[in-house]
DNA sequence: ACGAACGTTCACAAATTTGTGAAGTTAAGG
DNA sequence: CCTTAACTTCACAAATTTGTGAACGTTCGT
């Protein structure tokens, strides 16, 4: 079971995703609630405080996670909400339209005629179609959940 | 100009490449033929001959760049075509599924009738989803290069 | 076959990243 | 207000990753 939830936490750090904000993410996404406490987490992974802290800041700030306040104490549960995936495509937005401006810079550093200019322009190309794209699936998949709740609710 | 090559570089690296990799990479792109050879990047870099084969077997694996031998020389050349990037649809593909994989051993290790279950098994729906719009992706980027390419001969 | 030009591999060193402990900050509860 | 619980921050240590130099194949030219 810990052991499930290392397997978990590797694969996502293979995707790039921070080694511990990768761990504390998979023991969330396993545990029954969904949601933990700074302390519980540090318990399960065998990790200081302090370690949790920097990996549920990333994660907030992904927005994969969401803080709450436990009204009459000063603990925080991080929660989280198995449809933030969607997250997942503008984390994608900024980053190609980052990588798409950097990389224009060079037509103008290389000359638009020359043949390294023509190569980064067709590379461009294909990130600006990448990011469109990204936007398109985003939608797809707000579709794709309206029409799986709607055929789980029959009823209503 | 160089300073660009390390800017390109510094944001693949961001996305997930290797940095060595990133930095041979963004040389090869910004390079006049498309192609180097290993000494060439050794020397635009200022790194070892053994940093550039590492970085250069990595990306062959991935498939973004090929290795030519010229004819009459122990030299090789690496070569990008800037039609190549449809590779990283192929990439992720197999990333996906391995994660979906994983993911899913967890549904039966926590029970499908717990929220834990549940929510893993949403998660993975996600997961199957992205993978399936990857592979249309990649079909929409070859339709898009077929009537650009089209386009741009009109005559023939 | 031999020598030289290239690329590769491997053990090790440098650099970077990551996690820890201790001190600091904030807010609840008396 | 003062205490204490909970989280955060920061300097530093541990661990990991990354790049180097040297020795080792390979292949071409003679």
């Amino acid at each position: 079971m810990s052991r499930y939830v290392e397997r978990v936490a590797a694969e996502l750090t293979e995707m790039g995703m921070q080694r511990m904000a990768s761990r504390v993410f998979a023991c969330i996404l396993a545990d029954d609630a969904g949601a933990l406490t700074a302390a519980e987490v540090g318990e399960r992974l065998h990790v200081s405080p302090a370690a949790v802290s920097g990996a549920v800041r990333y994660l907030a700030a992904v927005g994969l996670i969401t803080r709450e306040r436990e009204p009459g104490s000063r603990r925080e549960r991080y929660r989280m909400e198995s449809d933030r995936w969607y997250q997942i495509f503008a984390q994608r937005e900024g980053m190609i339209r980052r990588f798409e401006q950097t990389l224009d810079t060079g037509v103008g550093i290389l000359g638009a005629d020359s043949a390294a200019g023509r190569r980064i322009a067709e590379t461009t190309e294909f990130f600006s179609f990448l990011r469109e794209e990204n936007g398109r699936l985003e939608q797809r998949w707000w579709d794709y959940v309206k029409r799986r709740d709607e055929a789980r609710t029959p009823g209503e």
